[in-house]
DNA sequence: GCTATAAATTGACAGTGTCAATTTTATTCA
DNA sequence: TGAATAAAATTGACACTGTCAATTTATAGC
């Protein structure tokens, strides 16, 4: 395998998503288009529809990678945090706050409704396993009171999101001076915290 | 005014605006190329050039007309409310909600980060009055108290962000079983002013 | 009325996504 | 093994885009 230049390239499709990849983390995804990453994967301009049947398909491929990505660090992190649900909870938001901070082009693709099909069943699958992620610890969380898990773990995840995303867009930037709280992913976790002890859990 | 037609169109940038505003609605920003849209203000191709020197201008004052419509809304609900400081954040974040339910293509373009530009002043002024509205009102409330209002209004407009964006990418689609809370807007806000309680607000 | 300036026009260029036709390689089956 | 079939990559074309330069047209000021 990895023969010099044959014209069949033999793992093509691997080789075109890692060039969109390069190409997004230097130019974002308008950087990302079906000739941009076909010359950068030294192919010529019409070989990637044998892959990818779209530039949408091209952007939903690589954002399921992108997915698998985060999936394992969770995994990682989850197997050296212990069994208490809120710790394992916060493994979970400390996964998505460093991603998006190490990789803002990448974060901001997973969510462009435009670009990429979020209905397919390849993304449908990984968003899943995501959202299970938190949302069985807050099942275990809220295990027999009458709170809507749902409710809690929409509450969670938009504010991590939110704050995630405001922060690559540069909303934060000039704004929140930052006087006391430094570290603001952290204060964001422990005002969760609050909201779990409101809720006696 | 309102002449028929002649060579000097008398108000093209309300008019490329306008234009940008219909195609933006119909198919999101990437409808709105500065071609469409001065085919649908019935001027030549380029004619756009002489009000926005770019396609990121014209998605830019675009944007900034969309932050003066929410501004405006805001405004008119914060008039109809108390001076309870809870009941006018709240205000706030209503007014939010129903613009992201109503017009997601337009929220969207608002933290479009590559096509907008959000360094220019005509922006940075927009946004600091829409921070403004949260932070003021947030000050009033930990008036005294040794809390950092930037970390609750961060925190505050991460979930009212969150949410909306998520929503439009349509992550909450079949997840969330709407067995209890339908309303879920309502109970996000409610869970906020559990912190605020927590805080002693 | 003449001139400067602003506004809109046409035309061109490089770049894009997508499709069709073609050539090249790999695979399968007799 | 050799021929037929399928898969993979190529070239070429089309319409479309953003942007620029040169040009024409209208407006405003002296």
């Amino acid at each position: 395998m990895a023969k010099a230049k044959q014209f069949h390239h033999g793992d093509l499709k691997r080789a075109l998503l890692d060039a969109a990849l390069e190409l997004l983390d230097e130019q974002g995804d308008s950087g990302v288009g079906i000739r941009a990453v076909a010359r950068k994967a030294g192919v010529s301009h019409a070989a990637p529809v044998n892959h990818f049947k779209d530039r949408r398909a091209l952007l939903t491929g690589l954002a399921v990678t992108l997915f698998d990505d985060i999936q394992a660090d969770i995994s990682k992190r989850l197997e050296r945090t212990s069994d208490d649900p809120v710790l394992r909870i916060e493994s979970v938001v400390r996964s998505f706050f460093d991603y998006g901070a190490r990789h803002p082009h990448r974060y901001a693709l997973l969510w462009r409704n435009d670009v990429v099909d979020h209905e397919c069943d390849e993304m449908r699958i990984r968003e899943d396993a995501v959202y299970d992620h938190i949302c069985d610890e807050i099942d275990r969380l809220v295990a027999g009171r009458n709170i809507d898990k749902h409710t809690v773990a929409i509450g969670l995840w938009s504010m991590m999101h939110g704050y995630i995303d405001l922060k690559i867009v540069g909303m934060f930037e000039d704004r929140a001076d930052s006087t006391s709280g430094e570290d603001r992913p952290e204060a964001l976790l422990k005002m969760f915290r609050t909201i779990f002890a409101h809720y006696g859990l």
